[in-house]
DNA sequence: CTGAAAGCGCTTACAG
DNA sequence: CTGAAAGCGCTTACAG
């Protein structure tokens, strides 16, 4: 390919080739500060024949920038919300290199941010963005004590943090809502971590659709935290004997066994039983009956997230939080 | 939490602070050249004290390093390896943190290294892991040319290209053996990318098997490059004509519509049908039956490619190529 | 054992 | 419109 024998080139060797001086480049370079058209152009052309690239960790320094943003990952994932986190990130890094800004990733558990702290601390990002919040969260204590900019996928009840996500509050109680008008009166919920701000939004939203309508809210059919298998089954025999009309899961992999334990069960869905999902991931997006979920546009969030971000880095005022739409689509497994 | 509102603190102010030379506290903090106890006793009390952290870009500018290493995560995953990536980038990250490296994290496609070029070309990493390989690689092709530190994670055919893989030709060759030896003399293959290397592998793998035991290779039961449903399920259909014996699947996901489709046909395994995977992701690991696969260590993958890297880095030579074990577990797809 | 000075490759007031 | 010079926060020969 390329020849890559020659030495990186420096500013200093272009403006030595061209007779000019470093100023001068780097302002052809940057667009900034009053230039003249032609040596613009005469350095722009020569910098485009030689391929010199600008170091971006010089550049960094002079203007105390890294051009970096941490993305915190969450390291206990699961395999439905992994493929959700993924293409969140694509999104991220698209705007991130749009902008001509790198990815720094780090991973991290709920109670440990040693990560965060040291990529802060070295000083490598100009910024981060927290894929998953949690309501006690040290991830976002931690940086509000540091005033460096940043922004959360997911919701939160700290003050004053700049948060994006999808309107979980309403996306549920919309679902819940439509279920309740179908005369399912009688809902069971199964699933969530309780300590994820996105589960309490969403049992906000379930009780939002209750009280809409009148309906009162029974708490014995509401199992949160339950992840496992066995105790997932067993909420379903609860759900059973307590004559639900219809389950709503949390998640699709609760969703996956607890269609298991129907068709163990020999329970018809949707004739028996109605059954929908808050998330709509590829694990289920062959199944016999299909079913009825909500979705969310991943790649749209971390895009938001990001360009968010830029935008408390740039110094602008941004609104403290986006809520991005959601979609209700309706399939066999809540048909009447 | 801790005040924030003091200026960050520089290696001068220490020096001042101390009375010493910034050359003293530069000495202290990295080990490096010769400095009296009590001195560097005394640098490094007070910047513990102050919380004084080292400026890592300005560090890197004067050591032409970057102290980041570049990962490259595919982006057009699939849910079922993508688990394998995550946990091979925790590997991986885990063992930069700890040579005080971060990870600048791009993502790409097969025919896509834009993004490759752009980290390397800004002087961003010191060195990158390829977590996928292709036969024909334009990633390690480039990097090639430009004469950076990378390694690969997974096996490649180009000239002196430092990798890290399992050993997935043995590891075939181990499990398609046994079921030979379990007088299965009809194995048939689905899955996998073609263009895959690993997939090359284990192709070779297989053939070696049936070397060994003299049965020969039947390229109708072979089928490649099926990922979707409907092909899948035609595979099996013709597998079944064929009257295989067992079914052996590239991967899990396939192997998860295999067992549907036999489902489907009311083919029972292991009674009628053997089936086995190469891989063993949680979307199997509640079947029933259990299924009988290879495991590897995706971890590990990235802890061993990382700290090669690191090594190639630091100037060290080091192992061409190094082959990570596998093992075999037998579950009840495959009982006689 | 310690320090003054030059240098890493950029940017940016300031002066002309 | 252009340039000389100082500076970003470190490291590292070199000299003592």
């Amino acid at each position: 390919m390329e020849q890559s024998n020659e030495k990186k080139l420096t500013i200093s060797d272009v403006a030595e080739a061209l007779g000019v001086s470093k100023t001068t480049v780097s302002r052809a370079i940057s667009g900034k500060g009053r230039i003249g058209k032609n040596t613009r152009e005469r350095v722009l052309a020569y910098i485009q024949e030689h391929n010199y690239k600008p170091n971006a960790m010089a550049k960094g320094l002079a203007q105390l920038k890294t051009y970096n943003i941490g993305v915190m990952l969450p390291e206990d994932y699961t395999v439905v919300d992994l493929p959700f986190f993924q293409t969140c990130l694509i999104g991220i890094e698209e705007t991130a290199v749009s902008m001509d800004y790198d990815i720094l990733l780090t991973m991290s558990r709920e109670s440990d941010c040693t990560q965060l702290v040291r990529m802060v601390e070295n000083h490598k990002v100009d910024g981060v963005v927290l894929m998953r919040t949690f309501t006690k969260d040290i991830h976002i204590e931690y940086l509000k004590s540091q005033a460096i900019p940043f922004v959360t996928v997911g919701s939160t009840n700290y003050q004053d943090v700049i948060q994006v996500d999808n309107d979980h509050r309403s996306a549920c109680r919309e679902l819940i809502s439509i279920l309740l008008m179908k005369k399912l009166s009688h809902i069971g919920l199964i699933g969530g971590i309780e300590s994820h701000v996105v589960t309490q939004n969403r049992l906000q939203g379930y009780i939002d659709a209750h009280d809409q309508v009148g309906v009162p809210v029974n708490q014995d059919i509401i199992f949160v935290n339950v992840q496992k298998e066995i105790m997932i089954e067993r909420a379903v025999e609860k759900l059973m004997q307590e004559q639900v009309d219809c389950i709503v899961c949390l998640d699709d992999a609760v969703c996956m066994h607890v269609l298991n334990k129907l068709r163990k069960e020999e329970v018809a869905v949707p004739n028996q039983m109605k059954v929908a999902s808050f998330y709509d991931s590829s694990i289920l997006e062959n199944n016999l009956p299909s079913i009825t979920s909500l979705s969310f546009n991943a790649r749209e969030l971390g895009t938001v997230a990001c360009k968010t971000l830029m935008e408390i880095i740039e110094g602008h005022t941004v609104k403290q939080r986006t809520l991005l739409g959601y979609e209700v689509t309706l399939k066999e497994s809540t048909m009447l």
